[in-house]
DNA sequence: CTAAACACTCCAGCGACTATAGATATGTGG
DNA sequence: CCACATATCTATAGTCGCTGGAGTGTTTAG
């Protein structure tokens, strides 16, 4: 039996965030004390720790909640499973290439050193004219 | 003369996001006409329109306040301006960095391709065994 | 038995918008 | 000049994924 701090240190998951994913019904409502303390067993140590992994990769809460769907079905076939995670690869690769396209243009533009003035500044010029830019964005 | 539908279409950056910045300072309330609709001048179309630049470069609505607030005095030294910039680019890069790490994690762990069945899927149980990952994240 | 540490609920806030509802204004064709 | 379509107004609430605080009650170690 864990209280919601023993979870909490052991997943890395912060205690009003473990509330949270209760409320999101991520997880279940657990047995509670006495007193109306929640108490964990193993299991939900498990999940959350599944959660706080797939959170880690970036996999949103309503992908999440369908893995751990599937994941009670262990007889079924796994393609849904496949397709949500290829799919996040797909969106992480996207978001490289944004940020990619972004460190570029940065780059160019931070070139400027800081040694005059805001008048002749490229940071200042660049951002106001977007025709400076190598890729449209 | 510009309402705030034509700007929003002269710079793409919808009507009630023109509001917000408002809001947040970013642009004067501008004139208004005798029905109270706003009214805006050529200024106030650079102005949103250098905000859309610094927003698709991913810099935050106080990163912008700042650069502004610096583009209205010429005269002054751009380090502060070049400041701002390279910070940014100092982020980006690090947010790319991570991004890659969790692309390979997600490449292997999709390596699966969904042709067997939850109880042996690699992506759930990669999810559930943190201890499978290349790198810690 | 007491004090410290822990947990409870409820609610507000973050950033950067986006959406809705219900009222008013503006521009155009007949 | 008027009807009508489109545009705009304000105010408020919702999005996502938490995070923090206030105020109160519970558990546990010494």
């Amino acid at each position: 039996m864990y209280s919601i701090g023993d979870l909490s240190r052991r997943t890395g998951v912060k205690i009003p965030t473990i509330r949270y994913y209760e409320q999101m019904g991520l997880i279940d409502a657990p047995e509670r004390s006495e007193g109306n303390q929640r108490r964990y067993e193993k299991r939900e140590l498990e999940r959350l720790a599944f959660i706080r992994h797939a959170r880690d990769l970036g996999l949103s809460i309503d992908a999440i909640r369908d893995l751990l769907a599937l994941s009670e079905h262990p007889e079924r076939p796994c393609g849904e499973a496949d397709r949500i995670a290829t799919e996040h690869l797909a969106s992480v690769r996207e978001r490289i290439a944004r940020l990619r396209k972004l460190e570029s243009e940065l780059e160019r533009i931070v070139a400027c050193h800081g040694d005059h003035t805001i008048g002749d500044c490229y940071v200042i010029r660049a951002l106001a004219d977007h025709s400076m830019c190598e890729s449209e964005h």
